[in-house]
Formats: C-alpha cells, sequence, structure tokens
DNA sequence: AACTAAACTGTCACTACCGACAGTTACATG
DNA sequence: CATGTAACTGTCGGTAGTGACAGTTTAGTT
C-alpha cells in the first residue's frame, strides 16, 4: 500500500506533473527519462498518426525501445497491431494491452515476438485527441506480473493520464508553432466562397453567376483551395473544409 | 498536507475513479454528485460545442448551477466568456480561470456577476477533444481563496483529468451509440462507405476498385445517398454527411 | 405467394469538371 | 525596379460525373 500513497512517492509525482505542466517538457525522450525516474515503468511509446485507406499512416513517432526493436515492430507489421492502434486511435478510453490482447487474436503473434525479446506485454495505451481531429497516443508498458500490473495501473493511471495530456499538449503547441509559418495553406476570401457555394451544391456556372465573376475564376479559386487543403477532388476538399470549420453552413 | 495525502481521501478517489471507468458513468449529473461527495469543490459544467465561422455552437450543456444562474450566464452573454472556452475548447492543456481572467480583461464583468451571485470564480476548465473534432470541456470550480484553490488543484489535477477524459469517453460512447442508430434509417451502410471514399478523395472506379464492386454499383449506391440526403452534388453530399457525423474521417 | 429493401449490374447521351497552355491588373514589400 | 499575392480571364482536349433507360438475386416480412 505505501508503493501507492507513501508521501515520498506522491510527492514526486506532483513534482513531475509541474515539471511537464509549467517546464514546457516538448522534448520527447526528456519526457520519457522523466517518467522512467518517477514509476516503475519499462517503456513509452508516443506516436501521432492518420488514418488513410492504405491504413494508418504514422507522424510522429517516439519511444524508448532501441532500433532493434522497433526494427521488429515494423517488420513484423504495424498493420498486426493495427486493430489496437485503431482502437486507441479511434477513442478516448484508456485501452489495456492484456484487454485487447484478448479481443483481437490475430495481434497474438506480435505479442509472442515481443516476449521473444524481453519485452513486456503489460500496459496500457492512452489515447490522446485534439481538436484538430489529428490523433496520438501514449503508450506505456511495465515488468511486472499481471496482478501487480493490474493493482499498480489503478493507483497511477490517473497520473500517466494528466502527465500524457499535459506532454501532448507541448507536442501541440510546438507543432502549431510550427504549423503558423506555413501561410501558404491559408484560404483566401474568395476560395472560401467558392467552396462554400460548392458545398452547398451549386455548380461552377451557378457560382459564377452568383459572385458576378467568370466560371473561369470559380475553377481558379477551387483548384487553390484544392492545393491548399492538399486534395485531389472538390469532394475531398469539402470534406476537409467542413471538419475544420473553414466553411459556413449554407 | 494530510489533505492531499491522506489515506482515506486516496482511496475514494481511486473508487471513484473505479466508478467512472468502469460503471459507464454517462448520466451528467450522477457524475457531478459523485464528484462533489469526492472532491471539496463547489460546481461542474460539461459542455459541448462545435466552432462554427458565426461562433461557437453549444450541442450539449450540463451543469450544477441552477436555472437562474444559467439565464444569467446566457443572457450576459456566451460571447462575453468567449474568449476563455474557445481557449480551452481550442486546446488540450487545462485553463485556470484566474490565468483566463487577468489574460481577456474583456471577460470581467462576467467574473463580477458571478461573483455578485455568490459563485466562485477559482476553478479550471480542462479540454476534452475526440478523434471525430468534436469538442468538449468540464470545468470545475471551488469554494477556496486563491492560495488554497492553487495547492487543492495541484494536489487533484490528475482526478480531475482522468475522471473527466472516463465520464467525457462515456459520453461519447453514448453519443455514437445513438448516431449509429439514426444511421440505420437513413444511409445504408454501402452508401456510407462510397461516400466516405467520395469524400477521401477517391474517384468512382477507385471506389469500385477499393470495394470490389462495379463502377455502375458505386453509381447506384452514390445516386441513392444523394436522393435520402436531398441534395444535388456528390459535393453537397459530403457536406452534409460530415456536418451530421454520417461518415467517418478517413 | 406478393411485396419491400438491399446489393449488384449494363448502356447511352450529355454535362460538369480537370489540367495544361496562356494571359491581365492592382497592391504591398524589399 | 523586382517579386509575391490576390483577383480576374480564355481556349483546348480529355475524363469523371449525372440522369435515364433497363435489368438481376437474395433475404425478410406480411
Amino acid at each position: 500500500m505505501n508503493r501507492c500513497y507513501g508521501m515520498t512517492n506522491q510527492q514526486a509525482v506532483l513534482d513531475l506533473l509541474d515539471i511537464v505542466e509549467y517546464g514546457g517538457c516538448a522534448e520527447p525522450q526528456q519526457f520519457f527519462a522523466l517518467m522512467r525516474r518517477t514509476f516503475d515503468i519499462a517503456h513509452l511509446l508516443y506516436l501521432e498518426a492518420e488514418s488513410t485507406p492504405e491504413g494508418l499512416k504514422v507522424c510522429r513517432l517516439h519511444h524508448t525501445f532501441g532500433a532493434y526493436a522497433e526494427e521488429l515492430y515494423l517488420s513484423r507489421g504495424l498493420h498486426r497491431i493495427d486493430p489496437i492502434l485503431r482502437l486507441a486511435l479511434g477513442g478516448v478510453r484508456p485501452v489495456e494491452w492484456a484487454t485487447a490482447r484478448r479481443r483481437f487474436p490475430e495481434c497474438e503473434p506480435l505479442f509472442q515476438a515481443a516476449e521473444d525479446i524481453g519485452l513486456s506485454t503489460e500496459g496500457v495505451a492512452l489515447p490522446l485527441p485534439s481538436p484538430a481531429g489529428r490523433m496520438a497516443l501514449l503508450a506505456i508498458s511495465a515488468n511486472m506480473p499481471p496482478a501487480e500490473w493490474s493493482e499498480y495501473r489503478r493507483c497511477h493511471l490517473r497520473d500517466f493520464q494528466l502527465a500524457a495530456n499535459l506532454f501532448h499538449a507541448s507536442m501541440l503547441e510546438q507543432s502549431m508553432a510550427d504549423a503558423i509559418d506555413e501561410r501558404d495553406t491559408r484560404l483566401t476570401g474568395r476560395e472560401t466562397e467558392v467552396l462554400t457555394w460548392s458545398a452547398a451544391g451549386k455548380s461552377y456556372w451557378e457560382i459564377a453567376t452568383i459572385l458576378g465573376i467568370s466560371e473561369r475564376t470559380v475553377r481558379f479559386f477551387m483548384s487553390n483551395a484544392r492545393r491548399k487543403l492538399n486534395v485531389v477532388s472538390n469532394t475531398q476538399a469539402v470534406a476537409q473544409a467542413v471538419r475544420h470549420a473553414l466553411i459556413p453552413n449554407i
């Protein structure tokens, strides 16, 4: 019981949370080291991803595993653990590895492979969504028997969750600072207008009439909007625009 | 110090977190009552919103304030506190009310009004994003002097954060269960699939290949979707589908 | 048995969209 | 002056989307 509630341990936890919250902890390895000094955990993995029709596209990956384990992880097929990633990345609720292991038998070879190289298969994945729809997670593993992990997790999930959120916030804020520099992605007024009318079901000819410009210009603005949104069709452009509240409802 | 670290208090907190995590706590008032029994807090407010170019649109609002305070809150203008809501809804990091109060002087009249009717102005707002881009927050207030609140918050932010996340997960899961029922009465599975792929930028031919059907069938499903959504183009159909969360983000 | 809904498919004529080639003016900034 | 951004425009060849005509099979319900 002292393990969970001991005063020194609690003080260390609160100190860690202060550092992550106020110390601007946007360096993954620094954060991982801090977490491993404070908690009895083995490894951490932070991953940001986008979901595409071809499967998950990893945008950012930081972890404490060595290169060998990463190579093994990827060569054995990220798709193997895809259902678990999708579950964690598609929701909000923490995903317990052992629960997912039982639920998705197709992932068993990957868990076996991890055990073969001495990695623990007890852990939890914490979904970290963001307002812009970007998906991320922090996975934490520990070298403990199942019953001990279950109790440890119960005591510290709140610590993991807040630390993960604050770290994720720092990462997002850094990403946003970087992204602000990319001004080419902002739609002009005219581009927004043609997107809005297209979303309302109007053809180019109709939009041209409404706005008092040529159809050719409508197409020019639309083409610009597609390029800036990095999409291949107007339909996709409108989907993105609505998702990111770039256009009003009319 | 016992206030933070006392064994009974910690046990009550972990019990609460168990209930929220495993008890399927999707009733807001039940959740609020549980939180108020466990923590020394005054009020809670859970809000889901969409950001539109015309301002914030509140989708869901639950709170422990009486009807009079809600009326006062809304009549005094949600737009007054809009910068704080936007900050909380547009990010991931917890927003301290006192910090926001200093940062946004235009909100001062609203804080004054709250004090006039005896509501505390010490609190924190916890952003609760979701993978589908829906924004929410849980605000927690306490009747304490600033220095006491600061210390209490430091001890319990992790508890608030995890409890909020788990409650938010329950709310989302219930929303998704409802949305699935509603969707079943309108678009069929295949219609939703072709819409989703179209929104992802795929042409009919590409969608046909992906789904292993003919292009003709893709067009048939698409035509059905347009008719059911009462729209005249695929672009408009996708805009409506995204707005009403009829299709997932892929 | 008859009906409905869902999933699946072909052909035709027409239109709307698309990239690629080309251009303009006005304004702001270095 | 040169450069970048925003708004504006024409022509051409090709393709993706659209409605309209037609059909099939299967499963569930009355």
